[in-house]
DNA sequence: CTATAATCGGATAGGCGACTCCGGTTCCGA
DNA sequence: TCGGAACCGGAGTCGCCTATCCGATTATAG
């Protein structure tokens, strides 16, 4: 199910060796420098990273926003498979949590995957539907188990859920080199989709405070 | 205190009249254009909005970071001004609630807040130090208050404060069509600020499931 | 009203990044 | 081993964006 292989889009040609052996330094290389240049690194770079010529980049994909987008099916389908393999190693209660700092937890990621889902705009979306739906599918999993086990509120939904995932992404970066309010800001994160007697309405819950 | 006047950075000349209005409508617009179109917006489309030459952008602000840096202070200063008022309307209890609303509300503006902060960089930090060293007064303000009156976590400090404000925009971003979604991400939040008996390192808090 | 000095704004340079051409090289079948 | 075809890679093109120059315009003093 999970077309890890470098068959392009069209599929049916087999590639030869070397293409196939660049392309998949190419996929690992871009990864890893929009992960800490940005989205606006240059192709060049990547190009001399991976050492290979421009021309090789724009050969396998047409257009950089291609490269962007094929870098993130690729971590949409990575995110899937490791929710899954959770959901069964680590069962229903614990593995909404266990993934969501899993992905929290890769410090070189955390930029990427916001950054990804953030910049690549709505064109990317299309696209990237095919892997979005697999990963979705997961996090439904994931939400129901935690759900039907009490330990998340009723009323929290996937998208949401997603938005979450990503913002808390985003939050953390900005405490990079602040390790204690990163726990602290997780653990506001964590506690807030606990089942937490959460007014679903009412703005405040009465503190003592009378003033 | 608050210069809200145009005087220049070295702020002895009187400036011309006609060079003011100038200067403050291009302000102006440059917050309406990078906060719709992004912080990647041409500095020629600033100009054609504003419409004034590319020359006058240039005369005001001698590169593109310090026109982005001074909507950024712009703001910032704003923000503060908007804490201080609601610390005094509406009381130490609601006040820091009432400001998170009040930044998440501003539907257009939420993405500029975020994406100032974030892509503005670390050389913008250090001239923005002055502006926001007032905007975290009023947040240590803000967030005393609530913690006084017993309706925000007591571990809370201002550092994650401001990362889960703009975490919190980042996340909106991403249901922009979808209110109820993020009435309910909204909810997850501000339950997760509340002093909700959240275990400070725990996993989890022990559900009702056993399996 | 006139002089003067500052400001304005369109045209222009300079640089950077995405994307193509063509000779050289490497893989695969006979 | 050898031929051919596919692939590789660096030089080159094109377009966009930041930043500057100079004639025209406008505000202010006397």
């Amino acid at each position: 199910m999970t077309t890890d292989q470098t068959s392009p889009a069209t599929g049916v040609k087999p590639l030869r060796a070397d293409a196939r052996r660049n392309r998949a330094r190419l996929l690992e290389v871009a990864e890893a420098v929009f992960t800490e240049r940005g989205t606006g690194a240059s192709t060049e770079e990547i190009a001399r990273e991976a050492k290979v010529g421009i021309a090789t980049v724009f050969r396998h994909f047409p257009t950089k926003e291609a490269l962007l987008e094929a870098v993130l099916v690729r971590r949409l389908e990575r995110l899937a498979e490791e929710g899954r393999r959770l959901m069964v190693e680590t069962g229903p209660t614990y593995a909404l949590f266990a993934f969501f700092d899993l992905v929290l937890d890769q410090s070189p990621v955390k930029n990427a995957f916001a950054a990804a889902l953030a910049d690549a705009g709505v064109d990317v979306r299309a696209a990237t539907s095919e892997a979005g739906r697999a990963l979705r599918e997961v996090l439904t999993a994931l939400l129901d188990g935690a759900q039907r086990a009490g330990v998340v509120r009723r009323d929290l939904e996937v998208p949401e859920l997603t938005a979450i995932l990503v913002g808390t992404c985003r939050m953390l970066e900005h405490l990079d080199g602040h390790p204690e309010s990163a726990k602290r800001a997780r653990a506001v994160v964590r506690d807030g989709l606990k089942a937490c007697t959460g007014s679903p309405e009412g703005p405040l819950p009465q503190g003592p405070a009378h003033s």
